[in-house]
DNA sequence: CGGGTAATTGACCCGGGTCAACAGCAGTGG
DNA sequence: CCACTGCTGTTGACCCGGGTCAATTACCCG
């Protein structure tokens, strides 16, 4: 029961005591919960605080005129909403609970109080990465096929699972809808539910009952193309590793 | 003759002198010229500087590993690419010159200096609308018809292209290649090709010989459905205003 | 004049969208 | 306890937007 943004940020470097106990601090209190479905932040709205994820799933999305709707995110428990995002007149998307949510209210205040070197670092780190998905999925959605971008988004949400919490060897708690899947691939539930139905008969993927195991990874990996290099999860900042 | 990167900051805030001193100095030391089609940055390589496009276009792309190739960005002068990228080990995309490029290379410390309270605050509003033109493209590429995403884009360009420059009547410069349109908008040349005459038919782009006008701007965004919101150009920093 | 790159056009085809029906299941109220 | 409703997932039949392939034109630039 660590907390998932210090094990998150422990990807890149490893964070003093003190570090983790300010992080700890801010994860509980100012907690806010959300029932699923329900918004919290709408387009248009002034961003007030950092909202930190602590517990569920949410996606931020846009919408057009006409109604059609592109999930650009999908936010798990560890994400920070829109870091610096306060300095904006109005947010530019809206940010929606999958599940039932609790998230941690940080002011810009707390927020830049988070100002030790190391911790500048890995925040930005994390910013970098959250840049680097964003353009991943520029490219999945403009280049893979429907099938192998698919296999993609259930890739890059279990590295990024694995990178927050212990290894289940069951699998994964997987709460996201076909249609919110559909949304987020550009392409329509029925033809997700296609896309599924192929990697379940290849065994590419165990999935059902909102729980996903992936029994053969290599597999899927190569059916997807996937490089995990833009999730930088090397270690990358090991020179700044705390010593306590 | 402006530093399109002070253009395009004082679209946020207004600058004071000394900034606008620090930022010209930086924009003119340094300087690094690439032919086009050169590569600034290899996929994998340890980014060392922070570079400023002085002069020219550029783009960022990933290669899939059977050669597909999708344009996750267009660099236009006055962008800097990968601020704070160096603290990576490796770079998660290739950036490669559209046209003949003025860069002017920023050393981590270099950028680093650019601290006062003001200007950090507006190379963070960059850093926010840059990742707000990510999610943009995402939806872009995932919702949009063919010809919806190609006026898009130009209005995208158009957009940008105004906030770094002074507005010239008869049009912009717009040297990409349907190619390179065709790869960052997830379609294929011929695609793009037609787009563009229709476009053209319909009196609602002038674009030929490496030059764009837009006729009726309105009835373009109309038939994108483009909100410029998400580019934040209501000089929302304005209560940082510098008074010099 | 020749060679290479970019734009254009036509003919054909397929991946994924559309539409519609249906099944499974949880919640809710009588 | 069961009928009813609504949401999610599943399947089938049909169709179209955009891809594919190939040929042609229009420029540069040497």
């Amino acid at each position: 029961m660590t907390n998932p943004l210090i094990s998150k940020l422990e990807r890149f470097t490893r964070l003093s005591s003190d570090e983790r106990v300010t992080l700890d601090a801010l994860a509980s209190r100012k907690l806010r919960r959300i029932r699923s479905r329900e918004h919290l932040i709408h387009e248009g709205d002034r961003l007030t605080c950092v909202n930190l994820i602590v517990v569920g799933w949410a996606h931020s999305y846009k919408v057009l005129a006409d109604g059609r709707r592109q999930i650009v995110a999908f936010l798990l428990p560890g994400d920070l909403c829109d870091p610096h995002g306060y300095i904006l007149n109005e947010s530019d998307h809206s940010i929606a609970a999958v599940t039932p949510l609790t998230v941690a209210q940080l002011s810009p205040e707390e927020f830049e109080a988070l100002n030790s070197p190391r911790l500048v670092q890995a925040l930005r780190w994390d910013a970098l990465v959250t840049s680097a998905i964003q353009r991943e999925w520029t490219v999945n959605i403009g280049q893979r096929s429907a099938l192998e971008r698919t296999a993609h988004l259930i890739l890059e949400l279990f590295h990024r699972l694995e990178s927050i919490g212990p290894i289940n060897a069951k699998g994964y708690d997987f709460p996201i809808r076909q249609t919110e899947m559909a949304d987020a691939l550009g392409m329509t539930a029925v033809h997700t539910n296609r896309m599924l139905q192929i990697l379940r008969k290849e065994h590419l993927i165990d999935l059902g009952d909102k729980h996903l195991a992936i029994p053969d990874l290599a597999a899927l990996e190569c059916l997807a193309m996937f490089n995990p290099n833009y999730l930088h999860l090397q270690h990358e900042g090991h020179h700044l590793d705390a010593k306590d």
